[in-house]
DNA sequence: TCTACATTTCGGTAATTATCAAAATGTTAT
DNA sequence: ATAACATTTTGATAATTACCGAAATGTAGA
């Protein structure tokens, strides 16, 4: 939840990337990583769980994995609670 | 989550009581217990957590304690994971 | 192709959770 | 007050989960 939360808004959670302007692919998974205070392996396994959950958007630039947030699949998820709840 | 689910429509997933008419203070842990399959201390557990949650509400009658939803709550708490989801 | 660095995968362990059966407690009617 | 039944509490165990470090893999640049 925090990640889904922090990727909402990645300018106010982030350091700025170099590499990529304006987080158009997301984070990458250090940044991520340290701020979630997990392990970087723990964290990377996290992102790609959430990413076969269809959660999230993973995007390979060289070295680096961007994750961003798949609107579609968190929009549906709400809405499934919302009646199911 | 399907506790919530069927204390929706209490008449869809319940045989109706004899002592309280239209499930005006819910359902009875023992058809809750039945419904979910779990044993009678389970569910009792897993209510009485709901309840200090504050996701339902308890009334006793009797030898028979009735659970019902505390909308309040639940509202809420899609409201949360609406603006932190 | 070798090095450096980012990320993922693997294998393990500690902590947590789900669940139950048995004992205890509440409640009503006799 | 006691029998009968509903519910809760207790104590236990099996299953699952969270998490890490180390090894493996991917990738870009010298």
């Amino acid at each position: 939840m925090n990640i889904l939360f922090w990727l909402k808004e990645p300018e106010k959670h982030f350091p700025p990337h170099q590499e990529l302007k304006h987080f158009r692919d997301g984070v990458c998974v250090q940044y991520i990583g340290e701020k979630s205070g997990l392990s970087q392996s723990t964290i990377s396994q996290y992102l790609s769980m959430m990413q076969k959950a269809g959660l999230v958007i993973l995007t390979r630039h060289g070295k680096w994995t961007y994750y961003k947030r798949d609107e579609k699949l968190i929009k549906k998820y709400i809405a499934h609670l919302k009646s199911h709840l």
